[in-house]
DNA sequence: CATGAATGAGTGTTCATTCAT
DNA sequence: AATGAATGAACACTCATTCAT
């Protein structure tokens, strides 16, 4: 039971909870802008308003930051995936327009777009980190993708197929999209919804048993 | 047998003509094992049998001999890619088969598949590299499907469509692929051949006029 | 008596207001010894007791090192000599005097004197620096001396003279002393006090409306 | 006696007596537009029209290049100046205001005016180099202006004096103001023969049995 | 004589991490 | 809990000198 005399209440209880998630956003920042191993501690610390040591006392090491980084950036995105896929009853493909709308919305406008091209990046020097970013995102981005073409294809949705090529020829272009942004958006901008929803029809014709059905575009 | 009178040894040769490609293929394996950032000149000169200052008597810069490493892995692949198609006379899916069959093979066979991951972790630090290999590769090799797609629907071959989009979703697996190798590899390794045998059904169902002939896999 | 142990002694202690001077201290010896560019900041360091990386803490640059160490070594005694020139209210040409001998002796005792010589050796290679000295040495120590004639002329004690070409002459010699000392002591060593006060011999006869007064030496 | 048969004539005797001068004069342009500490043999050999290896068979080390700029570039002039005063009969003091003038215009046109600058450079790490020039330049120069001095003494046109003090005195505008064209020029540009000029008028009265004589300039 | 390819030691600067306060 | 001063290893690039040709 908290104290009631007003005076006894600390007068500084600085958001002791909020600082991780304070350093984990100032990081994705800094991240994104100059990449894993070019951003400096430094520069991180002061966009979160904290100093360097501080850092140290919530994550143990540059690394460990960074995977926390990747969680906050993609967990929420996937387990908002997961439940739409839960959630939603109708037609599997109309799931599966809607999730490549959403991913291609987040690819185009936040930040989180960066994290595959940083994960990519730094994979050869941090195998550890590879294979946590395999665990935690691809793997479960992978398994919702694969329980949503093995529904379609139980219901005669969708033709037989090998779920694990298609799965990943599904993402290929989500992936692309994102590496393009994070790599080449200066040189060359990119429209990755209207990329996207060239994908959609081809997938359409791919995967549905009757894909030649003229009706085009409702998403 | 070489004398084993270590005076009678010159400390080194003359080999103005071989060093610049020794050089590159040193750099090549460096760069893929550590990737740009952190590979050592120390470790690329030691690997070419060569001196440190030997290297700058070549290339200016670190990035110069990026530059060189890129174009010696990619353009001869370009090449080839680019007179099999000027001089292959047959229907355009039978090209496009060749072609991704071809890539498919030099991503899961060859060092130079780790160029994209290169690029794509050192583009926001270098944006001279970005704008380089957007230029001299991607461009190109768009360039390439593009001519090629294009030919099919003049021909009736395949259906209208906008090549722009159909390029990059012809290239997102091969892109994936050779991302997926050399980051994941190690963690889950990847049949690329395969994964690109069934990016091709699903171009042919997707781009041809009568995608659904069932005469699927001859390749 | 410090303690023994070498584990309760700490590896290092905050010197945040001490160091600064410390580092100058120290960059003032080693560049004496070995000149500004063949200086280390290695040795730097070793002599100020603190690691390399300490010195980028106050000092962004070996350039920005240069110009305390100047300061450091130099303003001082401009202070010393403007305040002496605002108080002292005796004839001007004694005012000249004590400004002589005091420099004199400044040359030939401190380690002062090394300044000119550094400043000289690198000007061509850092136009920056010599603006710098230019700026806050050299205009400041010839402005001191030039109102010093202008009171003089003024007070009818010195004949009416180029003002400009006379600091640059009184100063000629001073300035030789100090590049003396620093080149060619140790091949020939040179009594800096005597000639400059045969310089002042000279400067009596050749500024002072009555130069022939007899009474020749009495500093 | 050479042979009449044009054809046992070589037919390149391309000029292997004048390379070293080539070399010097193209080591001076160097030497004064970086410094030497900073030259790079490499432009050396290129402005000299040879290439590296060359320079180390007519001198065995940079340092030793250097002695032979300053020789070529100060001895001429000191011969030059040696016969003036062997050859002059007239005053003592004209042949003084003779000698300034020269120095003067060497200084205020000549690349050898970097000469001083560069020795003080690098005194400090090649003591030999100091020694050599202190013995090479400064003696000769000083013992002529010297025997200039006692010749008008003993004539009774110069007060007696402290020939070793007067010497460095008449000197030192010179050397500040080739030290100054090296260093200072490109801040605050200087007119050395009015400076010199002043110079003469001091010294006039500082020197001269009757200073106070009217009759003003003559040079 | 002349060349120029090759050497390899040398150093200013950065930054993740530690730890005295 | 928080700070920020201090650490020290790491690395690209230069250039005088050598020597095989």
């Amino acid at each position: 039971m908290p104290p009631l005399d007003p005076a006894a209440a600390p007068r500084w209880r600085r958001r002791k909870e909020d600082r991780p998630q304070e350093i984990v956003a100032a990081a994705l920042d800094v991240f994104a802008e100059r990449g894993f191993a070019a951003a400096r501690l430094d520069d991180v610390a002061a966009r979160a308003g904290v100093s360097k040591g501080t850092l140290y006392l919530y994550f143990p090491s540059k690394e460990d930051l960074f995977k926390a980084v990747i969680r906050a950036a993609i967990l929420p995105n996937l387990e908002r995936a997961e439940r739409m896929i839960a959630e939603v009853p109708g037609p599997s493909f109309a799931l599966l327009e809607r999730l490549l709308a959403m991913v291609a919305e987040l690819i185009a406008t936040t930040r989180a777009a960066i994290i595959p091209k940083l994960v990519i990046a730094e994979a050869g020097n941090f195998p550890e980190l590879a294979a946590f970013y395999h665990r935690e995102v691809i793997q479960r981005g992978f398994g919702l993708l694969a329980n949503l073409l093995a529904r379609g294809v139980a219901r005669g949705e969708f033709r037989p197929m090998n779920i694990d090529h298609a799965v990943r020829l599904i993402a290929a272009p989500l992936l692309m999209s994102a590496v393009w942004r994070s790599a080449f958006d200066a040189v060359a901008p990119m429209d990755v919804p209207a990329l996207i929803a060239t994908h959609r029809d081809h997938l359409r014709r791919a995967l549905l048993v009757d894909g030649e059905t003229p009706n085009g575009d409702r998403s």
